[in-house]
DNA sequence: AAATTAAATTAGATTTAGCTAAAAATATAT
DNA sequence: ATATATTTTTAGCTAAATCTAATTTAATTT
């Protein structure tokens, strides 16, 4: 059974707020994620429901099938591909591709995203850092290190904490280092290991080696 | 005013079935082009007509207008820049791409086309020969050369004969050298000048330097 | 436990792109 | 010039994906 264009993007919404499938997910909120209207996404979720990629009881939310799961996991793939084609071999900024890859990901050939993978070498992650389903739709997640671990001009992407105290995270939140920040190290004092960091390229911070090891990275 | 996927489609297949413009169309073969029926093209003419692409008289067909020749050949070019971009980068065969870049065709982001094209060196031919409109629809077509004054190795493909007699066409025929045919020269022989060509990746063929002379092809 | 609020669904329209069948306009042939 | 054939259009229907408004179900409050 084949997926139109706009059921594949509602699957793979509902892929995203379900974590992947461990939740149940409610209209609304993928009235909300879609930018559409809930009467809209229950006639989607009939629709979803009769090519068993969701299983639905009305009035309770949805769950996505390991069918569905396949499915989504196939577009995140070609989705994180073309992306890492965009920035890679085009030179696009990793935050310019969101929109064109949202629109490629919906061609159908499978050859092009068999000859894709390879000519990009089987990239790993995408520019944002986020994995790169395989064919079967395994997923690696990417190791977690401390901020203070990584090494001089590394970039990376702010994933974690380990320390989560409201004071913490108020320190986090007023230098900008939030959760998704994109980061890079500029500089390490050796005298004490404290860390000059570039966030999101456009700001630099200072932070101490205790702080930064409260915060896990994903490399990139 | 943009067009859907659908109009952008039949603008194209205007645009050739009118040979680019300076023929009339009629809805029959518009809806042979399309493999639809005529009652849909009917329709489809309305929605063009409204936005302005073609000049529209009910029962007496259909003539392009200036913007809708200018959208047509951005989709051209998008289509052949694909082209280009499947055969040389991913090495699919040059019959194996239409299919794909006929979805890729609709992908709206001039930015990505201006990357690719640059990308892939500003190409002027696609791999079937056709020359690819620059960003303000100019073509430019490509010059035709007798197939001995090609250079070993040199492909290209046969376009036109000089001597039309029905003796030389029988020939043509004979060696399977039709207007058309991908063609690739393996050897020439010094001391008389004839050639040894393979055709369409597959027939390796022998002729003299006469009657490649009267064989012209466009060089890519 | 009843009333209120929030969430979700249904009913009924709209738009796009297709279809079939019938009607109308144009072209052709006797 | 009338009849026939061909081409094209219109009318009316279907399916997908949206919408608004109304209704129904579930959750929350008093």
């Amino acid at each position: 059974m084949n997926l139109t264009t706009a059921e594949e993007n509602y699957l793979k919404a509902i892929y995203h707020l379900s974590d992947g499938g461990s939740k149940s997910v409610s209209t609304n909120d993928i009235a909300g994620e879609m930018k559409t209207k809930p009467a809209s996404v229950s006639d989607m979720l009939r629709k979803l429901s009769d090519k068993e990629v969701i299983e639905y009881r009305k009035y309770y939310g949805v769950h996505i099938t390991e069918e569905g799961k396949k499915r989504a996991l196939q577009t995140i793939r070609k989705h994180r591909l073309w992306e890492v084609f965009l920035v890679d071999k085009l030179n696009f900024a990793w935050d310019e591709v969101h929109e064109v890859a949202e629109e490629l990901e919906h061609i159908q050939s499978p050859l092009l995203i068999q000859r894709l993978d390879a000519y990009l070498n089987y990239p790993k992650f995408d520019p944002h850092g986020d994995p790169i389903p395989d064919e079967y739709g395994d997923v690696r997640a990417r190791p977690r290190v401390p901020l203070n671990e990584m090494d001089l001009d590394q970039t990376g992407q702010i994933v974690a904490v380990k320390d989560s105290s409201a004071a913490f995270l108020r320190y986090l939140d007023k230098v900008g280092a939030y959760i998704g920040a994109r980061i890079k190290v500029l500089d390490r004092v050796e005298f004490d290991g404290s860390l000059e960091i570039l966030v999101d390229n456009k700001k630099n911070i200072f932070m101490s080696k205790d702080v930064a090891g409260n915060i896990l990275v994903i490399q990139s």
